[in-house]
RNA sequence: GGCUAUGUAGCUCAGGUGGUUAGAGCACGGCACUCAUAAUGCCGGUGUCGGUGGUUCGAGUCCACCCAUAGCCA
């Protein structure tokens, strides 16, 4: 057996280091580290690396904004993101940061070697630049209005409202997001990897079994446009790596941020007998994944096998892709309270609750994930405590009182703890394949059978019956064995509910090679009284997380709509008057055929019917407006648009897309009356 | 706009290569039980499988188009 171990590295993403980590980046983490600890219960030896990723201008400007050096920022949001993953029980081997020595040693090497072997090509383009701050804008900096769509106060990259990408030159009014002054255009010598050098080394290992097949399908877009050289140099002042012998030039961020995964290993291999080569030579038997979320599958499908290609060094086993986070079917939003940090989740909630919660909606594709708060308390309550939880508590209270604490010295049925025992190879096979979801899906069943099996024997009515002692001891101590094999398929999962166990039945579970220690069941063994293993979630608990959520996330929005939108300029009281503002009964909305954001309203304003059109479709269906009251402007000209005459305006806020919000009266008010 | 995905009961999800009355858990209703953190067991209803066309003897499963959602476009 220890001859033939597998040996394998895992990493998870590196979080950017200028904000706290939240749920989204916790299904990462959780998938990641639930895999890692299958591994190393089924005896394999496996190591668990991750990094801050600790460079780039966010990072300097934020430091900036809070008046310190960025090496102190990411120092703090270092400590705080490490004490997020311990409680989180996330089982780092090493957790490093790019800002490292390691780091650098290795993103000088890769870069020498690639430089070498005429990998890296110059060439001076021109970028937008804050003349006022001194430096190059990236275009997530850039803001100005939309060159289709004209909406304002967008960024550099990409319009929120209607969704096109361009480049930061198009942008109408563009200013710095930073300064406010316009940015200008000045030229820059810049550094390429030149990823069509490894074109054909790029389609053989994607081809293969490194990916998942959607993927595949994806990179096959990506190589019919061509591969296209790398912008991977930043010019001073910039927080990151000097770039050697090129003054003035560092290397971009998402260069040395993968290689943060060779550091961190290097940084583990230093202070133990690990050996760095066995695992990242060309001819490693080691094995390498690497978890990351979708957005990021650019970087870690393309770049950075070419990269270690280019460099000497082995590819990835595999690059293992998730998809996002949603709460209650929607993008995480501070507004809403969903926008839930790691700390706050904490401060109110046990970690394995939501360990178990995405473990059980888990599979090993590129989808979206829902957390969806009702049915997390539910779930969470009816299988971890409703149906595992209690079979060791109905069972332990007889062993304990009638039995001094011994289990039986026989199993009671043979062929139901076989089949408990046999469905372990299905289970693991779930747990190698990241379809967590069917594997929780088939302990739960397994659950339902010992629940099942308790039901059927009755013991509290054996109890009652003088003689039949041994039946009682036998079936109760059968219970609790079924349960110790169940705490063992799910310690990967919920290990320090396991560790509980652990002291409970007086037996190792969460141990290398512990996942093979329930084919012998526990007779005729010790165990100590039962004591509560898992509290039930309770709602108030929940609540008071989207609440607590809500208050942080409108007390961080620094850059409010105020900052964004400053209050226009005073008017009189007589200027206002002319504005007739009157509540209004929406008795009818419709789509309007071929308009992308209007919806067409029938007003009835107490006595008069009005048709609106209003560019409102983006965030209300239709169906969900009939027999609402709104307010309208009343005496607003009418408007001629393409569909129709628009008579009047409704009033709604917010910054568009999906995030518009209409206003509505308190019950009360009535069709025509005044707003004033 | 292009591309890649996703859209199945109130909720969360299963449904290789098309084939009998479409499944599970939770929720819900009834009954039973009281060992157990009101947990458990038995019984039960629930779906135009996003929409519209098409291929086929037959489509949730294949094709086309459309709608919605998400991500990517270095």
């Amino acid at each position: 057996m220890s001859n033939n171990k597998r040996r394998i590295l895992v990493t998870s993403a590196l979080p950017y280091a200028n904000g706290p980590i939240h749920l989204g980046h916790l299904v990462e983490y959780i998938q990641t580290d639930i895999w890692v600890r299958y591994q190393r219960l089924t005896g394999q030896e496996c190591y668990y690396v991750c990094a801050d990723d600790a460079h780039g201008t966010p990072i300097m400007l934020r430091a900036d904004d809070d008046g310190i050096t960025p090496e102190q920022l990411i120092e703090r949001i270092g400590r705080e993101h490490r004490a997020d993953f311990a409680d989180f029980l996330i089982a780092f081997d090493n957790y490093h940061t790019t800002h490292s020595p390691e780091n650098r040693h290795y993103s000088e090497l890769i870069y020498r070697r690639l430089n070498d072997h005429g990998h890296i090509s110059r060439r001076t383009i021109k970028q937008a630049f804050d003349p006022e701050k001194g430096i190059f804008l990236p275009d997530r900096f850039i803001k100005g209005q939309c060159p289709r769509c004209g909406a304002v106060d967008q960024y550099g990259d990409n319009c929120e409202v209607c969704g096109s990408t361009y480049s930061p030159t198009d942008l109408i009014n563009p200013v710095s997001a930073i300064s406010g002054a316009a940015p200008i255009e000045r030229e820059s010598e810049h550094f390429f990897f030149r990823l069509g050098d490894f074109e054909n080394m790029l389609k053989v290992w994607t081809g293969g079994e490194h990916l998942q097949p959607e993927v595949r399908n994806k990179l096959q877009e990506w190589f019919h446009v061509g591969l296209q050289d790398w912008d991977i140099s930043r010019d001073a002042p910039y927080f990151g790596f000097e770039i050697p012998n090129e003054p003035g030039k560092y290397f971009y961020v998402w260069l040395d941020a993968p290689i943060g995964y060779m550091a961190s290993f290097k940084h583990l291999c230093d202070r133990s007998d690990l050996s760095f080569d066995e695992f990242w030579s060309p001819d490693s038997s080691a094995e390498l994944y690497h978890f990351i979320g979708k957005d990021i599958l650019y970087f870690h499908a393309l770049f950075w096998p070419a990269m270690l290609d280019g460099a000497g060094f082995r590819t990835p086993s595999a690059v293992f892709a998730h998809g996002f986070l949603t709460v209650n079917g929607h993008k995480m939003s501070k507004s809403r309270g969903t926008f839930i940090t790691a700390r706050t989740y904490l401060d109110q909630l046990n970690p394995e609750y939501l360990r178990y919660y995405f473990a059980a909606k888990l599979n090993n594709r590129v989808e979206d994930l829902d957390l969806n708060i009702d049915d997390f308390v539910l779930r969470v309550n009816s299988d971890l405590v409703g149906k595992v939880v209690n079979i060791a508590s109905r069972c332990a209270g007889f062993i304990t009182k009638r039995f001094d604490g011994y289990l039986a010295t026989e199993v009671h049925d043979t062929p139901l703890y076989r089949e408990f025992a046999d469905a372990g190879v299905r289970i693991a096979q779930c747990y190698e394949d990241r379809q967590y979801s069917r594997g929780m899906r088939e302990i739960m069943a397994l659950a339902d059978q010992a629940n099942r099996y308790i039901a059927d024997q009755k013991p509290w009515e054996i109890a009652k019956r003088v003689g039949e002692d041994r039946l009682l001891h036998d079936v109760c101590s059968m219970g609790l064995n079924l349960f110790r094999v169940l705490v063992t398929y799910l310690s990967p999962v919920i290990p320090a509910t396991a560790n509980k166990v652990e002291a409970f039945l007086d037996c190792d579970i969460v141990t290398p090679g512990g996942w093979n220690a329930i084919q012998r069941p526990l007779t005729n063994h010790r165990i100590n009284p039962f004591k509560h293993l898992l509290r039930r979630v309770e709602n108030t608990q929940v609540e008071a997380m989207i609440e607590t959520s809500k208050q942080t996330g409108t007390i961080a929005a620094k850059a409010g709509p105020l900052v964004a939108d400053p209050i226009a300029a005073s008017i009189s009281i007589d200027e206002f008057n002319k504005v007739d503002l009157r509540i209004a009964r929406i008795t009818k909305a419709e789509r309007v055929e071929g308009a992308d954001k209007l919806l067409k309203l029938s007003l009835d304003l107490g006595g008069e019917n009005r048709t609106v059109f209003a560019g409102i479709k983006s965030a209300y269906p239709p169906e969900d407006l009939a027999g609402r009251y709104t307010v309208v402007v009343a005496n607003l000209a009418p408007r001629k648009m393409r569909f129709g005459v628009s008579e009047g305006m409704v009033l709604a806020a917010g910054p568009g897309g999906k995030d518009l919000w209409l206003l509505s009266p308190d019950p009360g008010a009535q069709p025509g009356m005044r707003v004033k």
